[in-house]
DNA sequence: CATGGCAATGTAATGCTTTACATTTTGGAC
DNA sequence: GTCCAAAATGTAAAGCATTACATTGCCATG
């Protein structure tokens, strides 16, 4: 079991030197055409690889770009990712993915690849910067790191960020049931710790308010984003007895809980009560009923943060700490109905 | 702005050698009390942090393993890749996922990763492993490559896998199928290019012929595994005027798209027809009704595959061409019921 | 035939860290 | 105070590719 070939290796073979072998990898327009022809021949005899941990250390970058992703599970996440794809593959970059699962270890983990030279820049998709790098930022501002937040804001935005307007499109859900005459209305939030949360949140409480709504606490429901806790928060409504005229869910995945645990205590949704959503994944599509739902506009979010990053990646243009913000509407489907007093006439 | 600072830097402040900067890092036991203090401090003032490019480069190897995942808005794997991260990052080994959309191009390039050193070894979900990898390998006895396949087995089975027994489970899905009194059963396969279809497919019809029942094309219908492909089927099924007496879906989203469009047309499942998935799936218990499915033993497939990686990595054990078996169950919801004739007496 | 210019190739420095080996320092025993 | 072992630290090579700069060889022009 011989040691791996290097460029020396093949060099040798080819009777050239270290640097025409590199020449013909990357400019081969400068080779002769019998020279390239031997250089290709031994990289074949050699079974010669490039080590990139060589390359990069040279070069002084990788061609990567690291995204952080919260929850790999959640299928919100999965078009953004293929939007930051396309743009990030056709510049060249490789994407590398890394979990963190609301880890602050793990994304400092990931993180220091950043920092290290493992990867040109970052995408956040996580809502947070460890504190260690947030620190390293401000206290070197002319040298700024090519970190982009994307979807869920920092709350402290010191980079770029690209979404949309979360308390607009949670108003314009809001809207959107007290148009069909829902008083009563009940937010199923995000945990407290998530910046979007407080977004939404206020969204919702504005446009009630502007209603000449009051909102109580009891009008407010902590979920967690998962399916498992919108079951949890319809058990929570059922067994106060008194249920609302809507709910509007601060995601998908919860308003599809909720609406499978109303389903077996035999509520109807949208007759009994009217359930909206937030994000429109595709199960929001195939739920008993379709779920009305924010629509964001996902891949391009994920194309627009990817082309902010390159830019502070090249280092050309100065996209100081720009926010971008992108449009979501409201899709209509089943499981919003106009209220009783609207029907009964 | 200034340059990133170099280990050089650290100790030139520090008043000490690269080599004592380095075993600060590193060793620091060996170190003594007053030097380390020293070194620290130097480090926070030069705001110095590691290059892993150059690490990686000397050490001859990167702590990263990277996991090829076809399809990341399938929610299947995100319990896969739980189980692989909790081995793997008490290994001490950071990991990459790179998304290849089932596109060759993007296996190879991010196998070279592996190739290259910019990874220790690799994990494959995509049931696929590139001509040029599998040439490789083929050629190179001796230097095994750091490979697992997960959950999809290689047409060529060159490398390590872990999975389950597909045909078995598929065979237990029919059998709980033909044991509620079905006859007439459809089955959804996946898509023929995928290794897993096959598999299933076999399973199914083995047990049907085992009933004494034959299994006739149009008992076959393709679908590509997306909750799209599930809507089309049903359609079909529709159109066709004939409603079979069960569904066996190759996976929970065809099969909840399968639902979603059957009780748009009325049809009642499990009255009218039984559906049964394979899977489960997070949203195949809040799907309407709930869904019967084949339980696969996710974060387990994912240990045990890291396991098996990292023992490769080691080199210390020789695990062969080991395939690990993992037990698949069947998990009873409510879209299966016995078939008319039992319950009509 | 001499010269300028270009194409093709080579030389060697550079990027940063780890680590085997060498050297110095420290502390204790006598 | 000497000596030794152990602890602490230093020196320098190695890991592999890229690339600025230097060199060689050739052709065409005058």
């Amino acid at each position: 079991m011989n040691k791996r070939a290097t460029i020396g290796d093949v060099a040798q073979l080819a009777g050239v030197s270290t640097a025409t072998v590199s020449r013909v990898l990357h400019t081969p327009e400068l080779v002769s055409d019998s020279t390239r022809k031997a250089v290709h021949s031994a990289i074949n005899k050699t079974n010669y690889t490039l080590n990139l941990a060589a390359r990069n250390l040279r070069q002084q970058r990788s061609n990567a770009i690291v995204v952080l992703v919260p929850d790999i599970g959640n299928t919100f996440f999965s078009e953004i990712l293929a939007g930051i794809e396309r743009v990030a593959s056709s510049a060249g970059q490789t994407i590398l993915i890394g979990h963190t699962a609301h880890d602050q270890l793990r994304e400092e983990k990931y993180l220091n690849n950043l920092l290290n030279s493992q990867a040109d820049g970052a995408l956040l998709l996580n809502g947070h910067l460890p504190d260690s790098v947030a620190a390293k930022i401000r206290e070197t501002p002319g040298r700024r790191l090519p970190i982009v937040s994307v979807s869920e804001a920092l709350a402290d935005q010191i980079v770029p960020h690209v979404g949309i307007d979360n308390a607009g499109a949670a108003a314009l859900a809001t809207q959107y049931l007290l148009d069909h005459g829902h008083r009563h209305i009940v937010h199923l939030r995000g945990p407290a710790s998530n910046i979007l949360t407080g977004q939404r949140t206020s969204g919702f409480a504005r446009t009630m308010k502007a209603a000449g709504l009051q909102v109580s606490p009891d009008m407010l429901l902590d979920g967690d984003f998962t399916i498992e806790s919108g079951i949890a928060a319809a058990a929570v409504l059922i067994a106060a007895g008194l249920m609302p005229d809507a709910v509007f869910c601060a995601n998908d995945e919860m308003a599809i809980g909720l609406m499978s645990r109303l389903a077996e205590h035999g509520i109807r949704v949208p007759q009994d009560v009217s359930v909206i959503g937030f994000d429109d994944i595709a199960f929001s599509r195939t739920a008993q009923p379709a779920l009305t739902t924010i629509h964001q506009p996902r891949a391009e979010i994920g194309e627009r943060a990817t082309q902010t990053l390159l830019e502070l990646i090249a280092g050309d243009t100065d996209v100081g700490n720009l926010i971008t913000t992108l449009p979501a509407d409201l899709v209509e489907r089943a499981s919003v109905a106009p209220h009783q007093r609207f029907t009964a006439t």
